[in-house]
DNA sequence: GTTTTCATGTAACCCGTTACATGATTCA
DNA sequence: TGAATCATGTAACGGGTTACATGAAAAC
């Protein structure tokens, strides 16, 4: 019961504030929008929805859009279910962005809580970077005490391992530490210092969600 | 019931058969020579050790090394166990080590069969790498057809992280490269390819598992 | 007209954690 | 002698997946 589950219901919030959508759709947003980092199946999205609808976070809408109108026409009710978010649950979305647990910089999190840093307040974003970044470098001390302790009873194969693993959590460091100084100067550089990659960057239409075609975690 | 889990089962008898050690210390070696990619809990370690003694791949032995001799002198069962490796654990470890499902190079094992690489033969462990190569590639194009088709929809934030998604799959296919190029010519380069860190390199003494003051996972 | 893709759902299971309970050993 | 750490365990829960069942719409 309950099937309270932080992390998707939060994603699952943030993406139906962008705009509303069925089931399958939001999925496929979920894999790949915010995807590499978290990867979630049918079995836990649609759980997720029916009790996010209970809270009132949701509602579901008859997406009238496709559907040849002669299909069902005798009480058959088997639509496309579009979820909206109701004022609630915009409220309640901003409720969890602005929270700034410790959870938030946990591996598992920090991906989500950054696919939605547009919609997140300049504070919490500084804070969330600030507090990633201190976990990692406590993670960092360790890996480099553990590795000077063990340095010469480890084979080379696991010794390595650990070098690739040190570097990986270094560079993500220096990722940050690019990101929060782009936050302190305003935003906007760091494009500029990678080879000026397309040029044009003005901001563009912004469609809402349009079919799309697109692939799916085969 | 049955607890079998795969992973963790492969780490604790890979473990155990470089030496016999008990529940609390494979846990800490399991969180650091293994680390950054998995961490156990107890909750986990010793049920599992439960049913690799029931499969007759570890036996429990007396520890007797600490413990005060007067302690338990009257029936008092409760030293520590140490697990030591069957012959039969040996056997399926092995068996364990050659297969090359495509499991193998799945994020979650692919560390652990790493690490375990210096009792690995050669050619699986060519397997292994470029199977996890190749995994990662189609991940690559994945992510950049994703990202070339959503590229204007997507907000700063959104296009960073993938952007960093990106650029970690791609350094870690790198990685693979160079450790690929060394199985094939035999090992041993690389080393010189970083600026020749730590010249010494001779093999050390390599001792056994000394109680060896560390951390946990606070 | 049949295959593919879109679309919604459920039940059983899996692999692990958290929080707890217990006690021995070491160290200040 | 009390606190920290070592050491072993269990019960309850958690957050997800897999495999399955079902059916409509689109593409060929």
């Amino acid at each position: 019961m309950s099937r309270r589950s932080g992390i998707l219901e939060f994603a699952v919030l943030g993406l139906l504030r962008e705009a509303p959508m069925h089931g399958y759709e939001l999925r496929k947003r979920l894999n790949t929008s915010l995807g590499v980092f978290r990867a979630f199946s049918y079995g836990s999205l649609y759980p997720c929805l029916k009790t996010l609808v209970q809270q009132g976070w949701i509602v579901e809408e008859e997406g009238g859009a496709p559907q040849d109108p002669r299909s069902a026409p005798l009480g058959g009710r088997r639509a496309k279910i579009v979820y909206r978010l109701t004022a609630e649950g915009k409220e309640h979305f901003e409720e969890l962005l602005a929270q700034t647990g410790p959870d938030a910089w946990e591996d598992e999190h920090f991906g989500v809580r950054f696919a939605f840093f547009g919609q997140t307040s300049r504070d919490v974003r500084m804070r969330v970077l600030e507090g990633r970044r201190s976990r990692l470098e406590e993670r960092l001390e360790k890996m480099r005490a553990s590795l000077a302790r063990t340095r010469e009873r480890l084979d080379d194969y696991t010794l390595e391992l650990q070098r690739h693993g040190l570097e990986s959590v270094e560079r993500e460091v220096r990722w940050l530490n690019e990101l929060i100084e782009s936050e302190r100067t305003g935003r906007g550089r760091r494009e500029q210092d990678r080879q000026s990659q397309e040029t044009g960057h003005q901001p563009r239409h912004r469609g809402g969600a349009r079919p799309d075609s697109s692939d799916d975690t085969t």
